[in-house]
RNA sequence: GUGCUUGUAGCUCAGUUGGAUAGAGCAGUGGCCUUCUAAGCCACGUGUCCGGGGUUCGAAUCCCUGCAGGCACGCCA
């Protein structure tokens, strides 16, 4: 189905054409001035130095050859040489209809056969979740959302970081706790015991007072590294032991991301690409790319068209040993074995920039990946606290995601008690919900790849522009559509032609929901569904306020009513879904 | 030092890809609940769009330049 405002454009452009001028200027606008008309056409401007010609008549010619058109309403040709667009009543209303029964609400299948990974999450094993892993876990599950709406298959990895030297540290750390493990004793052959030898909390405690010894300690700091290097080889206790550790962190990141109704399809991890490495490195060697330079094996990356200098891509420290862009480059040779896929979209933070040009470089170059392969990168900024600075607690630590949920929800829950009646048990459960989407809108609301600010008190207190707004709208709608459901003699909801002005304006914004679905989805940009979204709340709230829909005697006009927002709980219900929270019944 | 990025109302942020008088929310003031949820609606005020040049009918938006902040720049992830 074509968008609204493609319809609008050809029609404009029909009229520059018969009037003898290119037709690429029939371009139409959202109108930047409400007081004077709804769309706008600048093309005639545009034409005034093409053509030699004053902008103002050819205007006029423009909108005396569209003359009577279903499409507008009124077409009037201003000052300068603006054509003032008015929408057609019924035209409008016709457009939503279709609209309401088409799937993906007349949104192009633009993803359609193509197969996109989202790497986002990329958590590390036995490290508790914190506000860092907030934004990648809330952008990816967005996006990788939106693709899927849009067509494409899309499949989320968390990509777990369980590899690196940090494993070797909490098995060093074990052992100097628990020394008769039988991990730890070399001749042993027999099984290993199933239950791990410690729990999650005791897990994330050993990490950090691990890392802190290794500071310290030189000779600490040398056994967990010789520890990362024997689990790298396949030592029996050391694998046995690494599998709990594992276990026991997966399962606990599972339970985080379920809060936060965040799901990965996939839960591969940097050890998962450690076979492809020997054959990679190779193939790189073969095939002349990799090359010795400081002792490390490296792969140029540099482009003529570079205005910095970008340093080569390092495959082999100096000791031989592996790193992030190995990995990487390796899980990257995994994804294009096991998925092909046509896109592979990293939402990282923004930091990571560089790291990502040299990887997708060497990918390329190496023939990791397919020509037509697209690697995109999706960096995010800081999440800071009101001070401007990273977010920490009050204490001035690392803020647990749980713990920040957890406040939340709890702000939430008080303020829902207070206010209205509604059942302990239900608040609970809706106190969630409402938490969620406050986090999640305030998060994505902002452009991804800037710094933003959370501002928890701002967060809980819901009133403009936030989550709980949007919620509070579609909770309205449903109250309604509760109420009209036990009227006797109701009709069908249909949209009908509008008659105040109010009505129009919300039946406007409902006709641009594919357009701008389409350009959040292409731009990679939620925020731009939040911006919609917000906009459409306010026009519900202002018809809401401004039409009394069940006291309405006319049932054709009060069905009419009906269908106008019932397309408005569908947008914003799907909407909200793209950007990863839902609506409860009531609030 | 080099490169990237950001700079818009007191605060937090949008700005339809070059259009008319730059917009929202919060904060402030004043109205609106016997009628579909007042987490709402309505009204009022706020700007050297960081500074300076340029491009053109027209610039917050494009180009140059200066200032300020953030970040990245070979064996961490």
């Amino acid at each position: 189905m074509k968008k609204l405002i493609d319809l609008l454009t050809e029609e404009m452009a029909k009229g520059f054409e018969q009037a003898g001028y290119d037709p690429a200027l029939g371009k139409v606008t959202l109108s930047n001035r409400p007081d004077l008309c709804e769309y706008q056409c600048n093309g005639a401007m545009a034409a005034a130095k093409q053509y030699k010609k004053a902008p103002f008549a050819i205007a006029q010619e423009v909108a005396d050859q569209i003359g009577e058109s279903r499409l507008f309403s009124e077409i009037q040709v201003v000052k300068p040489g603006f054509i003032n667009l008015k929408i057609g009543t019924a035209f409008l209303a016709d457009y939503l209809n279709q609209m309401s029964r088409e799937e993906r609400l007349g949104c192009e299948n633009i993803g359609q056969g193509q197969v996109m990974v989202i790497d986002y999450g990329g958590p590390n094993v036995a490290k508790p979740l914190h506000v860092g892993h907030l934004r990648s876990a809330i952008i990816g599950e967005s996006i990788k959302r939106i693709c899927r709406y849009m067509g494409y298959q899309v499949i989320g990895d968390v990509h777990l970081g369980d590899w690196g030297l940090q494993m070797g540290l909490i098995i060093e750390e074990v052992r100097e706790r628990q020394p008769e493990l039988v991990y730890f004793d070399e001749s042993y052959t027999g099984d290993y015991p199933k239950e791990a030898p410690f729990t999650i909390s005791q897990l994330e405690e050993i990490y950090p007072c691990a890392s802190a010894k290794a500071k310290e300690d030189p000779v600490f700091a040398g056994k967990a590294h010789d520890a990362t290097v024997k689990l790298q080889q396949g030592n029996r206790g050391y694998r046995a032991l690494w599998d709990h550790i594992l276990h026991v962190s997966v399962s606990d990141l599972k339970r985080n991301y379920e809060a936060l109704d965040v799901t990965f399809d996939l839960w591969k991890k940097e050890s998962d690409a450690q076979p492809y490495i020997p054959d990679m490195v190779e193939a790189m060697k073969k095939g002349g790319y990799a090359y010795e330079s400081q002792g490390a094996l490296v792969v140029d990356v540099k482009e003529e068209t570079d205005t910095k200098e970008v340093p080569p891509c390092i495959i082999l420290k100096s000791d031989g040993a592996t790193l992030y862009s190995t990995t990487d480059l390796a899980t990257l040779l995994e994804r294009e074995k096991l998925f092909h896929p046509d896109a592979v979209l990293y939402v990282v933070d923004k930091r990571q920039e560089m790291h990502f040009t040299q990887v997708f470089r060497c990918a390329r170059k190496t023939g990791i990946v397919r020509p037509e392969t697209r690697l995109l990168f999706l960096g995010f900024g800081t999440m800071n606290g009101k001070d401007g600075k990273p977010f920490k607690t009050r204490e001035g630590g690392v803020m647990r995601l749980e713990t920040l949920i957890q406040d939340i929800t709890g702000a939430v829950y008080r303020k829902i008690m207070e206010n209205r009646t509604v059942e302990e048990g239900d608040a609970r459960e809706t106190a969630k919900v409402v938490a969620l989407s406050a986090i999640k809108y305030g998060d994505l609301s902002n452009q991804a790849s800037k710094d933003y600010v959370f501002d928890v008190d701002r967060f809980t207190s819901f009133e403009g522009n936030t989550g709980p707004y949007i919620l509070y709208t579609i909770v309205r709608i449903k109250s309604i559509q509760n109420r009209y459901s036990q009227l006797e003699g109701r009709r069908e909801p249909v949209l009908r032609g509008c008659e105040s002005s109010c009505e129009k304006e919300l039946q406007m914004e409902l006709a641009r929901a594919s357009e701008v679905l389409e350009a959040a989805c292409q731009e990679m940009a939620p925020h731009k569904i939040c911006q919609y979204i917000y906009d459409l709340a306010n026009g519900l709230n202002k018809f809401y306020h401004e039409t009394k829909i069940i006291a309405e005697e006319d049932q054709e006009k009060q069905a009419g009513y009906m269908g106008l927002i019932g397309l408005t709980r569908t947008v914003l219900e799907t909407c909200i879904g793209l950007l990863g929270f839902q609506a409860p019944d009531r609030m």
